[in-house]
DNA sequence: TGACATTCGTTGCTTACACAACAGATGTTG
DNA sequence: CAACATCTGTTGTGTAAGCAACGAATGTCA
């Protein structure tokens, strides 16, 4: 394999600042409503130059969509989903993860937000379609992988959100036991 | 007065990037040795270009100095010893404050190196001449406050490096209470 | 001794960032 | 309504940092 620069080696300095700028609306977001957050707070907090944060971002929504993609990417690959394949217990861990993502979501903001929401909604099934779509075909398949994965995201994405919003949610094992069943059977074919 | 920007007001890459490299000096300093770091280690750990790291500093050896003073400083800071004027009260938690910067640098190390030892000796004893001066001068007094600040810096850090080498360190206070007269007399004029 | 490897300090060139200033949009307040 | 303030997104210009390459100094090993 040759190398892929995708992400891998990036200027020193372009990593630091999305970094810095990252971190400081992290912060900022634990304080404050993320509608109130002007550009100016994020660049104030990170050291940045204004002008500099339009550099990297179009505005204050696609820096919550990238917030939004790294930390649930994150979520990703702290178990190991990332690089893997399709089994019913990897979609389980899957789901889990959505599940306390979406969860954590809730709980952590001061208010849950529609428009925070849906932006998060788009962010999260964007990155579960990708994902998905590798692992279907990485089990060597010749049916397209689009139908069933767009499925399964949809599937995924509803059972999580429905979950996060319960008044009184089950405990997360129950729940996702219940439901597994019900994404696995359309995913049977590449198991 | 108007505005002094002599270090405050600075280029933020500036600050960014000497707080990088003096982060990871730091950081390297607690696991290696002073002589065994090389200026790529450094900037390596800072994530910074070693070009860049001379345009901050000259060798390896000016960012010891700017580090010993930095902590030394901070320590200074912390007590607030940096905006007051002279009384004996001050003098002694100076003097205490050198005492344990000085042994705590001793126990830090892994080895008290001779070469490390005499470039502290060097910053250390200018900081405290420059701070005694503005103690003097603060006093409003027409006596010219050079030989004072002179001999209480030189007696301050001889003293504060002798309780450093002690093998069996007497309790600060003790040491201090006992040793303060001695430095007080030559500053009686400025009380 | 000579061949090889590190580390150093410097250089020319490119790219990213800082900064000030701008016009436009939105939102107070009297 | 006008006057004012704040935030937005953009632009031109100066400067800091990245990068590759260099010669020189030092050290290591055969």
């Amino acid at each position: 394999m040759s190398s892929k620069p995708k992400e891998e080696r990036l200027d020193p300095r372009v990593k630091r600042t999305r970094s810095l700028i990252l971190q400081a609306f992290d912060d900022l977001l634990a304080q404050k409503e993320f509608e109130t957050i002007t550009v100016q707070d994020v660049t104030d907090k990170a050291g940045v130059n204004r002008a500099t944060f339009y550099a990297h971002f179009a505005d204050k929504y696609a820096l919550l969509d990238a917030f939004i993609s790294q930390k649930f990417r994150q979520e990703i690959e702290k178990r190991t989903l990332n690089a893997c394949h399709y089994t019913p217990e990897n979609l389980k861990n899957l789901i889990i993860a959505v599940c306390e993502f979406l969860s954590k979501m809730h709980s952590g903001c001061v208010q849950p937000h529609q428009q925070f929401e849906s932006l998060a909604e788009g962010t999260i099934k964007n990155i579960l379609f990708e994902l998905l779509s590798l692992w279907l075909k990485q089990t060597g398949t010749k049916i397209s992988t689009d139908i069933p994965a767009t499925v399964a995201t949809w599937a995924i994405y509803g059972l999580a959100s429905h979950y996060a919003h319960l008044k009184k949610r089950p405990p997360l094992e129950k729940f996702v036991d219940e439901a597994l069943p019900l994404v696995a059977v359309n995913l049977e074919q590449f198991a």
